[in-house]
DNA sequence: AGCTCGACCTGCACGC
DNA sequence: TGCGTGCAGGTCGAGC
């Protein structure tokens, strides 16, 4: 899309959680589109008219990139029918054309995504964005940094890990599988691991380990459970590549462990861990 | 301020 | 086949 004009936007079904803002298309169609970003879990589009388009795929969302033949670039299993192909399934909820014929389809089955809309300046300030914390690959992310942002807390540090103030990006499949690899209990109490010996070198692990996590996966392709897919198409690979995550009593794959995957809920959200490893 | 819960919406897998 | 239940990658606001 970078360096590209937006010719037309379909707005097919705008009623999303959030709803679509109804200029969206007027504000787009025209502009060039100058940078793609990403910050936590929000994508970014900014034009040549210096608005920037706010975007999340919440659960279920994905982009697809048409190619003027109306096919992804590398057809998966989700682009077996012809209206799926033309961008004008069920759930294709948002259309973008491009001056190269090129189409960018949104399909977001529980239509938990969202699309905003602001100048540049005021996005900065938008209220989804600020509070956000650092990005897992940021080298800010250290030991220091966590112990001081974990101190307060009270919640477990599974529940803490998915809050977006303090990470921002880390979502329950690799909250889970940092973890693990932590070998760090999902049920600990976050405030525990403030510094003091032990919790400096337990912090040492919960950095390495989200790096880890992180650059695995997207190395991977990422993680297709459901709906997720690359916008080539091309569905990711790492969850053949789980350690805890939907393994619930499959058995550990730590050697000479022998213990089985549990699953338990925190706060609404699956946890799966190994009790033996993970303390 | 921090914590937990329910709400948002659709599809799918499961058991009966 | 059909129906009910529970679960799913996220986030926000209410209420404690």
């Amino acid at each position: 899309m970078e360096g590209k004009t937006v010719v037309r936007v379909d707005l097919r079904r705008p009623d999303l959680r959030v709803p679509i803002p109804a200029d969206l298309a007027t504000r787009l169609e025209g502009a060039r589109i100058v940078r793609l970003d990403r910050r936590a879990k929000y994508l970014l589009a900014e034009t040549d008219r210096g608005d920037v388009v706010l975007m999340h795929l919440g659960m279920s969302g994905r982009f697809t990139v048409l190619r003027p033949n109306g096919l992804p670039t590398r057809a998966g299993r989700f682009y077996h029918s012809n209206a799926a192909a033309a961008g004008t399934g069920p759930h294709d909820h948002v259309v973008i054309t491009l001056q190269d014929g090129t189409r960018i389809v949104y399909a977001d089955p529980r239509r938990f995504g969202l699309f905003d809309l602001a100048h540049a300046e005021e996005m900065e300030r938008h209220r989804l964005l600020t509070g956000l914390g650092i990005e897992p690959l940021d080298h800010a992310l250290t030991p220091e940094y966590l112990a001081q942002r974990l101190k307060s807390r009270r919640a477990p540090l599974k529940v803490v890990l998915l809050d977006q103030r303090l990470i921002a990006g880390l979502g329950n499949i690799y909250a889970c599988e940092i973890l693990y690899r932590a070998r760090l209990s999902p049920r600990r109490a976050a405030g525990t691991l403030a510094p003091s010996g032990q919790a400096t070198m337990r912090l040492g692990r919960l950095v390495a380990a989200t790096r880890a996590v992180i650059t695995e996966a997207i190395d991977a392709g990422g993680s297709s459970l459901r709906d997720y897919a690359g916008t080539d198409g091309e569905l990711g690979y790492f969850q053949h590549r789980f350690d805890v995550y939907d393994r619930a009593g499959e058995p550990c794959r730590s050697i000479g462990c022998g213990g089985t995957v549990r699953r338990l809920v925190q706060s609404g959200r699956s946890t799966f861990f190994c009790s033996r490893c993970q303390r």
